[in-house]
DNA sequence: CGCCCGGCTGAACGCGCGTTTAGTCTGCTG
DNA sequence: CAGCAGACTAAACGCGCGTTCAGCCGGGCG
């Protein structure tokens, strides 16, 4: 299973990618064994390197946080925001990488929950820099705007694994670029429409909310 | 671990009862001595009834659907709009089905996407129902739209999963009220600013969007 | 009554899992 | 050169899984 391109890896390297990607496919559930074969050594030369099944996942995790603060840093540092975007869009550079965070999710554990966290802290940034330029809404809540944009996301992504699962959608965990092309076919219409023009058109339901929550809890 | 009031039902129908529990809880690699403990008989009487682990699966799937298609059934001929809503709201009355219901979302499997497939026609039939009555918008693709709106409340289930397999959050598989009550304390004021006032301020998004889709397939 | 059939069980089977152990090979170091 | 350390493997272990099988028990029927 090891391709030409692996050799110059580290045998501890070459296993990591070969869990990313098992996992990504293959879900949490995949065996040690077949993550061995993949990467071309024996089992317990992952246990060698890794401990134990968790210690893999922990790595995997651990590698998966390291590449996105990177990315992060990179796109802080030396990038646009334009650039930024352009960077995100572009999912082939991300590997086996975006997948295993889709499965992530999927799974919940602590990478999940730590990417989420992530991705509603860049959002609200985002968010924030879009309202100083005019081209975003001001919030009442800007940190809860932003997780329910992201929760928006993951159920995107998992409305995704879950036709790909049916067999009428690409997988986001196999063909990631696919997915997203797929999913933006039918997803970026009603997208523009509910950001730009109101769904509901009683106007003060908002108001009514906030009524609601102040009396709930004051 | 069988409760008084399960006396009064047949073995198969508390076999079924105790997967649906132990599946929405601990997922489905959940083991058949696990459920069959839970419901007070031996594993081999399980296999007995439903010929394999994947035969239990599919017969707890088919029995949550029968309970939605009575539910929606119920909700068409005898009931308001009004009332409707007021009996999804109310969760009790599901048990462990909602839970089994959210850890399908969560692992795929066909219940999801039929389920999924379910939620957006009956969402489209609710918008359609606003759109006559003037309280929602009327869209340029109202399939398109039900559907994302969907996928808005898959993430929101997902996101209350993985916060809660944190330690942040009730769980909707264990504890679907208290999840449900802790979900709306922080989504409801983003979602009702998000659903009466324009997220982006530019207007002609959705024309650009409509534009692009143009021009990629005429 | 004798029989049978379906609900039901205890015990076992084979398998694949994660993991352990003992040991080999290789390259560096004193 | 001897010796050590670390990468690596073959083989096995114990366990829990889904599943099978032979048989028990009780009620309905000819």
């Amino acid at each position: 299973m090891r391709s030409a391109t692996d050799d110059d890896l580290t045998a501890r390297a070459r296993i990591r990618d070969a869990a990313l990607l098992r996992f990504a496919r293959d879900g949490f559930g995949a065996g040690l064994r077949a993550v061995a074969a993949d990467a071309g050594v024996s089992p317990a030369l992952v246990l060698h390197h890794f401990g134990s099944k968790d210690g893999l996942r922990a790595a995997c995790d651990a590698h998966v946080l390291e590449r996105i603060r990177l990315q992060k840093e990179a796109s802080l540092t030396t990038e646009t925001p334009g650039e930024s975007m352009a960077h995100l869009a572009d999912l082939t550079q991300y590997g086996p990488v975006f997948g295993y965070v889709v499965r992530s999710l999927a799974s919940g554990g602590e990478l999940a929950s730590r990417f989420v966290d992530d991705m509603v802290a860049a959002t609200e940034q985002y968010l924030a820099a879009g309202v100083a330029a005019g081209t975003v809404s001001p919030s009442v809540d800007p940190a809860g705007r932003a997780r329910y944009l992201v929760a928006h996301s993951v159920g995107l992504l998992q409305m995704a694994l879950i036709d790909a699962e049916a067999g009428r959608a690409p997988s986001p965990t196999l063909d990631p670029v696919a997915a997203f092309t797929a999913l933006s076919r039918w997803a970026v219409v009603p997208a523009m429409e509910l950001y730009t023009a109101p769904l509901l058109t009683e106007p003060g339901l908002l108001a009514a909310a906030l009524d609601q929550l102040d009396r709930e809890e004051p």
